[in-house]
DNA sequence: TCCAACTTGATATGATATAACATACCAAAA
DNA sequence: TTTTGGTATGTTATATCATATCAAGTTGGA
């Protein structure tokens, strides 16, 4: 169960985890605290378990684990959370996917810039301000005033395009097998 | 019921949208004609019915008006059109409004770069050459081999954000109202 | 304490999309 | 002409994604 995808650039290995999820419940915290909102216990559960996955993870996936550890609970529930998380710029929706997947720079606002390995799921958030300026810039140039930047590209990731084999790629299409 | 969205950028005033419509149909006929495939009434009907609308229309609005004229048709009748119209580049799918609209240039494969105004509904397609190099050279520098991309830019257009008050802006909230 | 705002629970439903199987249609081969 | 194979469409059912609505509980301040 190697998790070969990641969210800042694609790292050849493996990464340590655990550290990334404590990080990003802290950050979570800060963004509360500073702007004056609860991070509750359900909002806080379910960022954890987005962070967990590391990947993107859909709406009913994360309502079946919540209902593990908090018996019944419905599609509101997970969606109001979601909903808050994404406003806080906690987690971001993949619009191609209709999943959902943890900020790896919730500090900063930005709209979230995302390569999608078609092969094993694997999501890395570039969030490179050039390609968010030229954009800007061309819209402008049409007379459009920009105000959200959707950018999903698809394609595969370093270790399915098979420059790397180190780490068991393809076998792993996450997005829907994580029963 | 001023068509004030379009599909080259933003234009002022209205357009010849009966030329559109045809010019549309013929580069269809075109593309299928050279890659020995079929353009059937159902799938030419559809993609009539797409740049009709002119704005991005989902796919049970396009059943309804389907069953206008054909009686009874069940969703795979217009999914499966839309998907072959999809496949031969005549028709987007616009991710973040789960909603199609007609391909302003058919006859070259692109993914297609959207503006989508948030008052009107208005879409404009880019397609700028320049913004798709910058997003696969980055891809490419984080070792990721681009497929394909979607590239959805929200904001408001000409109209809606002020410059351009003659052609009734705002009030004409499409996507959801055609009935 | 009491109120107002916020949060969550719970039910129902809306909206989008595909699986699975049957039939129609068309053209080339037997 | 009949058979056959491929493509397209019809049909039913269901999976998947998301929100409206209202009730109940919680929190923190006046």
């Amino acid at each position: 169960m190697a998790a070969n995808s990641v969210l800042a650039p694609f790292r050849s290995g493996r990464h340590d985890h655990g550290h990334c999820i404590e990080d990003a419940l802290k950050a979570a915290e800060t963004v509360c605290r500073d702007r004056g909102l609860r991070l509750t216990e359900l909002r806080r559960q379910v960022l954890e378990m987005v962070w967990t996955e590391h990947r993107p993870v859909r709406a009913y996936d994360l309502l079946d684990r919540l209902r593990e550890t908090r018996g019944r609970a419905a599609p509101p529930t997970i969606y109001r959370a979601l909903d808050f998380l994404r406003d806080q710029g906690l987690v971001h929706r993949i619009e191609s996917l209709n999943a959902y997947i943890g900020c790896g720079s919730p500090l900063s606002q930005h709209s979230g810039q995302f390569l999608i390995c078609r092969e094993c799921s694997a999501v890395a958030e570039l969030d490179d301000p050039a390609i968010e300026k030229l954009i800007k810039k061309r819209a402008n140039d049409a007379g459009f005033q920009v105000v959200g930047q959707t950018i999903e590209i698809t394609g595969l990731c370093p270790q399915c395009s098979g420059g790397d084999e180190s780490s068991s790629p393809g076998s792993e299409n996450a997005l829907s097998e994580h029963a």
